[in-house]
DNA sequence: CACTCATTTCACAAGTTTGTGAAAGTACGA
DNA sequence: TCGTACTTTCACAAACTTGTGAAATGAGTG
């Protein structure tokens, strides 16, 4: 049995990318956002250009375009321009996925503020829907506060990894 | 200045109700079970009626009918059938908001293990694609697996709450 | 100064989602 | 067994999303 290197297989690729693309649009991304941002994520290069992600996922250019727009605004992308050259290329900003994560996180802070005027308009917690909507309150406002520190210790568990302790 | 009891503002609860079923339309809930939902959340009843739900919400009886479904199906509300009438009436389960939140949490496994099929795609972790997303997926699968200490430290919290210990 | 080519903008077509009205289904009460 | 009142199912209409082609824009280059 001859050995095989690890090698990189574009079919099994383009399926990853079009599933991760559906699994975003599930957190709120526009279809085409998640290819583009998978598409850089899979490329072995570390930039793409805007004519290189329309051709690598077979769309028009001007998909790619309204989707960098999005990214960009998010900064999940960042926008090199290229001295001597009209092309720009496009590059994943380092830790977005954090950075993304922590911004869906803070959707829990918006639940409860928004739970917290139903219970004005309730009446007050002393009214059984009050008091329902209350207790949905407490618990988003108690998971937001309490998740800061849960994404801290993943940045130390990162570091550990790379700055091991002396033993 | 006379004292003015809490008192329940209707105008602002449908506003309320409809606020958060856009805030869960994010989450994924279609918009019907979504304000179905806080319906049920904003009564002072325990439990409605699916024709209650569609006189207080405006829309067709039709249209609760498909969210009831949808929810009964996610066990987010249970039927409870009346004795001696064929009116069934629908209450929220409690803790549900606890149960979605961690049902929601599960996709970031799922993530994660696409993550790791694009990592065997790119030709492994020594490729520069497959570093990238191996970066990803180790992200994803760590908070997934400290999720579950800090949902405990919930439970924990509340119970503290309900049972202070002595003193 | 005009030419070239990557990118952006715009209007539209195709596909999907969402809520309704009408009719069928179901179980109680007389 | 029939009538009544609630609920469910179904087919369709309206609204929204998404991606495209074609034209406009803008930055280098001869």
């Amino acid at each position: 049995m001859a050995y095989s290197p690890p090698q990189r297989d574009e079919q099994a690729m383009r399926s990853f990318v079009e599933n991760m693309a559906r699994l975003l649009a599930d957190w709120g991304f526009p279809r085409m956002a998640g290819r583009v941002v998978f598409t850089l994520m899979a490329a072995d290069e570390q930039a793409l250009t805007a004519a290189e992600l329309a051709e690598r996922l077979g769309v028009s250019p001007a998909g790619i375009s309204g989707a960098i727009r999005y990214l960009v605004h998010l900064n999940m992308v960042a926008r090199e321009p290229v001295p001597g050259s009209r092309r720009d290329r496009y590059r994943m900003v380092d830790d977005s996925w954090y950075e993304v994560t922590v911004a869906k996180m803070s959707l829990l802070k918006t639940i409860s503020d928004a739970a917290d005027q139903g219970v004005a308009a309730a009446g007050g917690e002393n009214t059984p829907a009050g008091a329902k909507l209350a207790g949905m309150r407490d618990f988003y406002a108690w998971v937001q506060d309490n998740m800061p520190a849960l994404l801290a210790q993943w940045a130390a568990h990162k570091s550990r990894l790379h700055h091991p302790p002396p033993a």
